[in-house]
RNA sequence: GAGGUUGUAGCUCAGUUGGUUAGAGCGCAAGUUUGUGGCACUUGAGGUCGUGGGUUCGAGACCCAUCAUCCUCCCCA
């Protein structure tokens, strides 16, 4: 028998990983439901031509394609061999690959508003909880099937929504003890004018790949890209220029107004951000920073886009991101539907609250009372006791065969279950129950009557 | 897609220039203790050294291949 493994880049969860990666799911999803966001579901596999595309060439080539059923039907070798030497040209071909795994939350969602919008009550505002897949190559802090936790507004234009989504990371990150998180804001229109006032307008791609690397490759090496990427030495110094744009927030959008406020996109990008800025400085304190070397992959991003980022202790980058796209939907067909939309990564952000050590102690409780069975005879007044205990909600569990009391000792230790009920046969002739706390270390007799009453906490 | 790292007990890892019977800690099981755990002590189980070839009198160690892993780049959460 072969040995038994995983796909690369996927992992099982224990059950105290289960806990707390639910901590950080059910404080993602309280808080988008505070804001009025409804949930959604969408299938783990969409029809490959949904996806493609999308991402840009990179993510095309990551997307994890699902080799169609019934191929070893004999009359349709003929086909699947054609189909086949078209795929190892590097082609898409229906007739091996319909469909794919989800790449992310936002497409999907644009599928649904797509085929939905006739029904939808405008501003829609969804969150979306699931797992995607990516064909990556496995690292740190990158896995191949991961959850993404996404909010979006979709039929909207206004501001606002921006101001409430980095709301919303404020209060996840609060809750979640994550002091120190930076939520870097910037706008593609303001990188546009950047690539129009350079005059590339076309390379606007290739300008925020390059400027996106700053942090991590500093300032020469960005150079050279740019250079590489086929720009000049007039484009690179304005470059240059629009990445020494420092200080407070207020400062940044003063000096950028200086270099691309003449231009109408540049002048629609900063009036965006100084909104933005403006309305969160009161509510959401110091950690909107205005950063204008965040650009962001993904092409369909039109104006504001956020990336959270983990405090700079935790070599992990980022932890959540999004932005506004303001045709998503005419993708598939139905034009003129604006959205915004932010993502949180709870295996990244699981990674760093496990690295600053923040999980509550609360999420690793499970069972509370740990009922001995020292007996056929005796194992059933227990059953019925514990049974009576759970009708009162309390979580239990009835050791499952008779053995010594240090093995049931051992077995409550190893579970962190706080309480052990003893009920042998001077306990049956009393009525009664000897009830431990495992914690303290100090005992009571109760009767059993009165059990119902204690709380086991 | 490119480059590198590591694979030895359930887990974390030692294992010298190639040499007889491959070790430790933790964990597990039993006991010291037949109704009171965590500690301590004693004893025990558990390995085809990732897999397949090769070099050698002799390979856990050296060579080749292969698989897996982790990491870096690209890109991303």
């Amino acid at each position: 028998m072969a040995k038994p493994g995983l796909p690369q880049g996927t992992r099982d969860f224990g059950p105290e990983v289960v806990r707390k990666r639910q901590y950080i799911f059910n404080t993602i999803r309280s808080v988008f439901e505070l804001y009025g966001f409804q949930p959604l579901e969408t299938p783990a596999m969409e029809n490959l031509d949904t996806l493609m595309g999308k991402y840009g060439e990179e993510g095309d080539k990551l997307i994890f394609k699902i080799l169609n059923n019934g191929l070893d039907n004999a009359d349709k070798h003929e086909q699947a061999r054609a189909d086949f030497e078209k795929v190892l040209e590097g082609k898409n071909v229906k007739g091996l690959t319909e469909r794919a795994l989800k790449y992310d939350l936002t497409i999907p969602f644009a599928r649904y508003v797509a085929m939905n919008h006739g029904q939808l009550t405008f501003p829609f505002k969804r969150y979306q909880i699931q797992p995607v897949w990516r064909a990556d190559r496995p690292q740190r802090g990158r896995y191949r099937e991961f959850y993404q936790c996404d909010a979006d507004v979709v039929g909207s234009n206004s501001l606002l929504n921006e101001v409430e989504l980095a709301n919303i990371y404020k209060d996840v990150f609060d809750q979640l003890g994550l002091t120190g998180f930076e939520l870097c804001i910037n706008s593609r229109k303001i990188l546009a004018a950047l690539a129009e006032y350079c005059g590339g307008a076309e390379k606007m791609t290739d300008i925020t790949i390059a400027i996106d690397k700053l942090d991590k490759i500093g300032l020469d090496k960005v150079k050279a890209e740019l250079a590489q990427r086929g720009l000049n030495d007039d484009q690179i110094n304005t470059i240059e220029k629009y990445l020494g744009i420092s200080g407070s927030n207020e400062e940044k959008l003063q000096r950028i107004g200086v270099l691309l406020g003449h231009l109408e996109t540049g002048k629609k990008g900063i009036e965006e951000l100084d909104f933005v800025n403006r309305q969160c400085a009161g509510a959401s304190g110091g950690s909107l920073v205005i950063d204008f070397t965040l650009a962001r992959g993904l092409n369909y991003y039109t104006g504001i886009i956020f990336e959270a980022k983990a405090p700079a202790t935790v070599k992990i980058g980022s932890i959540g991101g999004g932005g506004r796209y303001d045709d998503l939907t005419g993708l598939f067909g139905v034009p003129n539907i604006p959205g915004v939309g932010i993502s949180f990564g709870v295996d990244r952000i699981y990674d760093v609250l496990e690295e600053l050590n923040l999980f509550p102690e609360g999420v690793y409780t499970g069972t509370q009372v740990l009922f001995f069975n020292l007996g056929a005879e005796e194992s059933k007044t227990a059953f019925t006791t514990m049974q009576d205990l759970r009708k009162q909600g309390v979580r239990c569990e009835l050791y499952h065969e008779p053995a010594k009391m240090n093995k049931q000792f051992n077995y409550a230790e190893k579970k962190n279950i706080g309480f052990a009920v003893i009920i042998g046969s001077q306990e049956i002739q009393n009525n009664s129950a000897v009830v431990k706390n495992l914690k303290t270390g100090t005992q009571e007799t109760v009767a059993l009557a009165d059990l119902s009453n204690k709380l086991f906490i």
